[in-house]
DNA sequence: AGTAAGGCGGGCA
DNA sequence: GTGCCCGCCTTAC
């Protein structure tokens, strides 16, 4: 466990339900924002899934991306916090995304 | 303990 | 819009 990493989990916990987030904000937040894909396997290999809403994390180009559940999950997921998706695609990432750094 | 491969992405050509 | 390359963390051998 680095402290990359632990940032990443971190950060993750504090995003609010009904907002997402892209692994980019995330790897930026947590100090290393090429890291966008160490973020995705963390998060895919997180110790405690259970406080990591990993669901809320999404890729840049608006793609819900992967998930270690399935994607189809992950869509079903965010759809329930309010968040409408098309396609497996979100449809207003602007308007849901959390900024960590306020 | 060290090395090698994989993974939920991002950016650029 | 598609394809390729890069960089970083985790895990398995």
């Amino acid at each position: 466990m680095t402290n990359f990493s632990k940032k990443v989990l971190e950060l993750t916990k504090q995003i609010p339900k009904g907002k997402i987030t892209t692994y980019r904000q995330l790897a930026a937040a947590a100090g290393n924002p090429k890291a966008c894909r160490a973020v995705g396997g963390t998060l895919n290999k997180n110790k405690h899934p259970i406080v990591i809403p990993c669901h809320r994390v999404i890729k840049s180009t608006g793609e819900v991306g992967g998930y270690s559940g399935g994607t189809v999950k992950k869509v079903a997921l965010l759809k329930k916090e309010g968040i409408p998706i098309k396609n497996s695609k979100i449809v207003n990432l602007k308007h849901y995304l959390h900024e960590f750094k306020c």
